[in-house]
DNA sequence: TGCCAGGCCTTCC
DNA sequence: GGAAGGCATGGC
């Protein structure tokens, strides 16, 4: 097929795949592959222009912006938290371009589920090998890949077999949120409608959803931009900045970030994340 | 060998 | 409601 060709401007598509918001790309030569809902897509960005390909065409560029969040003016956004601090400041510079992902609802909760007490890597080989063992194979340019599995596809896993898949103690929570999921003792329709706060206290009654997972699935896969996933990074970053390195809890951090921070405190958060794994800040 | 990883659940106070 | 302990597994 042809290649697909899109203008971008304020993108970076190394830093928005390799921040650590998603686990299924793999880098080939000067090419990003991997897999968004049910297609196989191949990305290479080059200055302003991105390069798409892909085993479907059908509505590729419509789902290519939703993915990667083209048609946010993140230039707007990028102005607006420039002046927040100095630290905001340097880390913008570093990583301008970075942008959040909408990813698909049920891959992001099972992919953060696995992501507790977890590394990147890990998290990755797990998610990938739930998708090679459940997910439907699909091939491009002579390659097989596996889509991630719908939850009637994950209907009849047992626990024993999500623990194959490298997940550890998190077995039992996946089964159980697939389960929730699948007798529709939790309806994740019309997420797009509900407010940040109840869609975050549904998310919260899954198994092995708590507050900082629940955010990263707010995060990266339903464009809510407000909300700080505070992990151990994020934690060690804050203390450096702005409380001296001091032993300062969990909630002071959240209060700070919502007093400086407000409704981008999600977008600052991911460059703050990004540059202290970096080691830029 | 021991510690750490995009934390959460359970138990106990 | 908050603190402490346990938890699978692989990399360093």
């Amino acid at each position: 097929m042809k290649e697909l060709e899109i203008d971008t401007k304020c993108f970076n598509l190394k830093y928005t795949l390799e921040c650590g918001q998603c686990f299924r790309w793999k880098k080939v030569e000067d090419y990003y592959i991997g897999v968004i809902k049910d297609r196989v897509v191949k990305l290479k960005q080059v200055e302003n222009k991105l390069y798409v390909s892909s085993n479907r065409e059908e509505d590729l560029e419509q789902e290519i912006r939703k993915y990667l969040d083209l048609d946010k003016d993140y230039e707007v956004i990028e102005n607006r938290i420039i002046d927040v601090d100095e630290y905001v400041k340097k880390a913008l510079k570093n990583t301008s371009g970075l942008r959040h992902l909408n990813q698909d609802f049920f891959e992001t909760i099972i992919s953060y589920i696995i992501s507790a007490n977890n590394n990147i890597p890990r998290i990755s080989k797990s998610v990938n090998e739930i998708s090679k063992r459940y997910g439907t194979q699909v091939e491009f340019e002579n390659e097989k890949y596996y889509l991630f599995p719908t939850p009637k596809q994950l209907k009849d896993v047992t626990i024993e077999q999500y623990r194959e898949c490298g997940v550890g103690f998190r077995d039992k929570y996946i089964y159980d949120t697939v389960k929730k999921i699948n007798s529709n003792e939790v309806n994740l329709e019309d997420i797009q409608n509900m407010d940040t706060k109840e869609l975050r206290s549904l998310l919260l009654t899954l198994m092995g959803i708590g507050p900082k997972v629940a955010d990263c699935i707010l995060l990266f896969s339903c464009g809510r931009q407000e909300v700080f996933p505070v992990d151990v990074w994020v934690e060690r970053v804050m203390k450096k900045l702005y409380f001296n390195d001091e032993n300062v809890s969990k909630k002071k951090i959240l209060e700070y970030a919502d007093k400086n921070f407000g409704s981008d405190a999600g977008i600052i958060q991911q460059h703050l994340f990004y540059n202290i794994r970096e080691n830029l800040i």
